[in-house]
DNA sequence: CCAAAAGTGTTCTTTATACACCCATGT
DNA sequence: ACATGGGTGTATAAAGAACACTTTTGG
């Protein structure tokens, strides 16, 4: 194969997309990396990503990365920040567009699997130092999570289907790190109108089971289109 | 000169960015647009922007552009999105790091005289359809504008060092597109007590002259950084 | 019958909204 | 003296925070 088939009259980075991908399971927030097996940075861990194709925008490149990881498609996906320091990358001038995914860990657990690459889930809290400007980019991203979740209903995107206010105000405290009184978040979750009563509950539990709901995803989108603001 | 001198294994796109520079005057939330002189869109607006140098990253690359255009430094700069879409200039693949940038249009006109290109300010409801897709760039940057606005003190940054209430009122409400009530914007702005009272009052008006204010930059990285919240 | 977590209502405090009159200035 | 816009306080409504007991279930 020829190489360096490709020359422009000026100097252009090379541009690819980053996706730090948040899974939620057994009370935890967790982030999928990758080891990487070779220079720069071999042995360290780094988000899953990759070049761009010259037929695709950033969206479709970052959601491809994420099915080549994951399996998954459709999931939420959001563009997050461009990172393009000079130095970012020792093999050159690379710039990213880095995503965040939110994705529901139960649906991974039936695709994973095929172990080409050495991918694994850690807990925000274990997260080693990452390759490249990867810690940058993982902060950025918590942040972004953090302000969202509180005025857009992307909480849902991390929980099952179906999911019981228990399990979702867990995740609300894990991710604002605070403790939030069950009475009123309840209250103030159910008052948005949104959640669907399952009218069933956990069984085989040694206590009093919580009631499934899930999240109306239809009814949101005709309330946010004429205004409606979801806020937790 | 020598064409085509930098080659690569695979394609890259060209990276630019681009910038939404925003002022404010007679009332009025204005943008820069740069009437373009050669094809694609020869005629149509656009907003200014340029390619990323190798020894640059994104940020002073805008920066850099904002001041060859505005010759205006130290200004309110940050990244708004990245636009990649495959077919977003004719000429080829190039996907642009947008930027918006708020400035004070009384400094402004201080620098402006150098009329190199055709440079205008344009009322926000008055701006033509732009070139490339610089009409969902604008669009994007006036929600982020918007959203900001409400919770970070960045409406200062578009009036001269030295204001009166109603005129940051003034800005908030054509921003928000929403009528605010004299008394209660007052009292909540002057709540964060982050407005430093200049004692001296608005001369040469047939009325009562409004007080001038300034906006404490110290002491809000203080309280910002023991975490406190600006909320309008 | 005990342990463990789910479910539920009311009071109090804080914040947001609504609203009308006097003041200073130039003509 | 009048027209114009600036400056101010209070009362009401809404939202948020604090808080304790009962229920269900498996062991």
């Amino acid at each position: 194969m020829e190489t360096n088939k490709f020359c422009y009259e000026y100097p252009r980075p090379a541009v690819t997309t980053d996706c730090v991908i948040f899974g939620f399971d057994e009370g935890e927030l967790k982030v999928l990396l990758i080891e990487r097996g070779i220079e720069p940075y071999k042995g360290r861990w780094a988000f899953p990503g990759g070049f761009l194709n010259m037929d695709e925008n950033s969206d479709e490149c970052a959601r491809r990365e994420l099915f080549e990881e994951t399996g998954l498609e459709n999931v939420f996906i959001e563009q997050l920040y461009s990172f393009s320091d000079v130095d970012r990358d020792p093999r050159g001038r690379v710039i990213t567009i880095s995503y965040y995914a939110l994705i529901k860990l139960a649906d991974y657990k039936i695709q994973a699997g095929d172990d080409a690459e050495k991918a694994k889930w850690f807990p925000i809290s274990k997260v080693p130092t990452l390759a490249f400007d990867h810690d940058r980019i993982l902060r950025i991203a918590m942040n972004r999570l953090r302000g969202k979740i509180r005025y857009q209903p992307i909480g849902f995107e991390l929980l099952n289907e179906k999911f019981t206010i228990p399990e979702l105000q867990n995740l609300y405290e894990i991710i604002l790190e605070a403790q939030l009184d069950r009475r009123n978040f309840r209250k103030k979750i159910l008052a948005t109108g949104l959640l669907i009563d399952h009218k069933e509950s956990v069984k085989g539990v040694p206590h009093k089971g919580a009631r499934y709901f899930s999240f109306d995803k239809k009814k949101y989108k005709e309330l946010s289109e004429r205004g409606f603001n979801f806020e937790v």
